[in-house]
DNA sequence: TGGAATGTTGGAAC
DNA sequence: CGTTCCAACATTCC
């Protein structure tokens, strides 16, 4: 479910929300006053990378869907009790198996919104600062770091490496300095991308390193490794990602 | 059918 | 006290 691009689309869905009030709260989750958002108007669905964020007069409700986080709108044929569930008079949205927070602080204290790849204020300037600041990571660790690159997943990770020829085993500081800016601009590039084709239904069609056996540029094999500090799978083409020393 | 997967967290261990 | 590690959580698919 997850990395920003479906959080994305989550918001796009639930615009036709906006404006409207909270008739009634309920869940499952106990990081939620639902009494006390009961009333509350929708001011705005907001995010940060992979965090969906409700914003409430007086506080912002945060959902994290996590790996098997799942929502459905004006449609309670789910068998699961949802962690988080508001009704607005007739319609409803639901949230299923997910975190969900409750926010007290102003959003721009909590949030570095220049961290978030498929934000207008995305800095590509500062993710290179933070990437300098941390030679000594691997960049497949480094794509996955949400102070760096907030929204971008796994998929993500495995598709951008490919995409620009480099192995996920080097650390960020022996990329020469134009690979270190192809991976952060292809980070968004290929986020924006993921949106588009999650949108058409043809995501897993455009994949050509996650998942896949073969390498589409040399016919070598694609291998499959857990690597870095969450030991997460990664795919990549030992002949064409090139490994700098 | 069991294992693995688009992820994060909190607390234990060191 | 800082860091690192790992179990836990939850659902769907192959």
């Amino acid at each position: 479910m997850p990395e920003g691009p479906s959080i994305i689309i989550l918001k796009e869905e639930l615009q036709p929300f906006v404006g409207k009030k909270i008739t009634a709260a309920g869940g499952t989750s106990k990081n939620v006053d639902y009494k006390a958002i009961t009333g509350s108007r929708v001011l705005d669905f907001r995010s940060w990378g992979k965090h969906f964020l409700i914003c409430l007069p007086d506080r912002t409700l945060r959902i994290h869907l996590l790996m098997f986080g799942k929502y459905s709108i004006n449609d309670d044929t789910r068998p699961a009790q949802p962690r988080l569930r508001l009704e607005f008079g007739k319609k409803f949205i639901n949230f299923y198996s997910c975190a969900v927070n409750t926010i007290l602080e102003p959003l721009d204290e909590v949030y570095d919104w220049s961290a978030d790849v498929m934000n207008p204020a995305w800095s590509a300037r500062s993710a290179l600062k933070k990437l300098r600041a941390n030679p000594h990571m691997l960049v497949c660790d480094a794509l996955l770091d949400q102070q760096i690159f907030s929204g971008v997943g796994n998929i993500i990770k495995n598709e951008v490496l490919y995409r620009i020829r480099v192995n996920p085993k080097n650390k960020v500081g022996s990329l020469p300095a134009p690979k270190l800016r192809a991976m952060t601009k292809e980070a968004v590039h290929y986020s924006f991308q993921f949106l588009d084709w999650k949108k058409a239904f043809s995501l897993k069609k455009h994949w050509l390193a996650h998942t896949k056996k073969i390498c589409s540029r040399d016919g070598h094999a694609i291998i499959k490794e857990y690597l870095g500090k969450t030991n997460r799978r990664t795919f990549f083409c030992p002949t064409c990602q090139v490994l700098y020393r």
